[in-house]
DNA sequence: GTCTATATTTCGATAGAC
DNA sequence: GTCTATCGAAATATAGAC
């Protein structure tokens, strides 16, 4: 039968709560710079109880990584991937506003940490998986795409990252629901002209 | 009598040519990640006479740091730091846009590092230099401020912050000129509300 | 100005007891 | 599942010869 949690942690699982302290780590001092000393004080155990969960530091970046893949495969399935025109952009941020302010410190983590994430996906070379950011990345590189469609993407998706951030640094005192608004209102002004078809 | 340049660097001082490397290779592998002895390699000769031209790794980004300062005092030496007021905005940002696709590298290093920027900024605390980026700073912290103009011009930094990043990424088939022209009219259409007094 | 050699620290990771 | 103890590698930094 499954023994009852006994530990005052809401039930919620060790291996769990390693991972919500590094993603606050990783998300605020980086990956390189946070080393698995720090993490373990913070559990209250010692370093080498980390590997009985996880089997280096590498993985525990890559289960954070899973976290973030899961959000954004049930956030954006119905999406085709072969056939990302203009007129979906608006849905497409409306939806992507809303799913980074809920993660924040999945996203800041993401965007803090690329290289990182991009090194160990690289060596785990399993599922190859297709995802937004990937479809995003080859849309701005395309030479075929119109360049003011290009850069007004990248503004948007800037736009989306720096909102995000500031969130936590400097719109304390602005509620969530208002600043998705504030942000929506101005993607909007962005890739206006492009739903448009002004540019 | 001062003697002629020997090396085949252009006359370049060494100590110039260390921090064109370590701008280098911060800006594309971070701080913390790039070793005195990766640099030294590039270099050509030993880690050890890194020291004679830098007391310390800390140093060498100082360095850095002071070559962005002395550029954005040159840059914006004319802003009236008590008053930065909407109307003023589109000259700041076009003026910017210019100057960070200029040096790209430069702003690419402080937002890549910003918290080891930051580090060592407190931990020399000569001239406590008000620049453009805490007058930024701390407008967007403002309350008193609507949050409307906060949120847009959080999302204008992010804007160009991003097509700088592109620049180098996805837009290497897009002109300088054509993309600084498309980042212009993108934070124009981001910031014209709040210039015209709508929000 | 640059070298070799080394001191010192910190890190990720492992071994084995409990 | 967690501990103590330790290993090996790599990092920053220093000492002293040339």
């Amino acid at each position: 039968m499954p023994r009852p949690p006994k530990e005052p942690s809401g039930g919620r699982p060790t291996r769990e709560r390693i991972l919500d302290v590094a993603l606050d780590l990783f998300a605020t001092e980086g990956f390189e710079k946070t080393s698995l000393r720090e993490i373990a004080e913070r559990m209250g155990f010692s370093k080498a109880a980390l590997y009985y969960h996880f089997a280096s530091k590498d993985d525990i970046l890559l289960a954070l990584h899973l976290r973030l893949h899961e959000l954004g495969a049930a956030a954006f399935e119905d999406i085709d991937p072969d056939r990302v025109d203009p007129s979906a952009w608006r849905g497409l941020f409306d939806r992507l506003i809303d799913r980074m302010l809920e993660h924040r410190q999945l996203f800041i983590l993401h965007a803090r940490n690329h290289d990182a994430l991009k090194r160990i996906a690289h060596e785990h070379p399993k599922g190859e998986h297709e995802d937004l950011e990937e479809r995003v990345r080859r849309l701005l590189a395309d030479p075929a795409v119109p360049a003011a469609q290009r850069v007004r993407l990248a503004c948007a998706v800037g736009s989306v990252m720096a909102g995000m951030i500031a969130a936590g640094d400097f719109f304390t005192d602005i509620d969530t629901g208002l600043l998705a608004k504030l942000v929506r209102g101005a993607v909007g002004d962005l890739i206006d002209p492009v739903v448009r078809g002004d540019v």
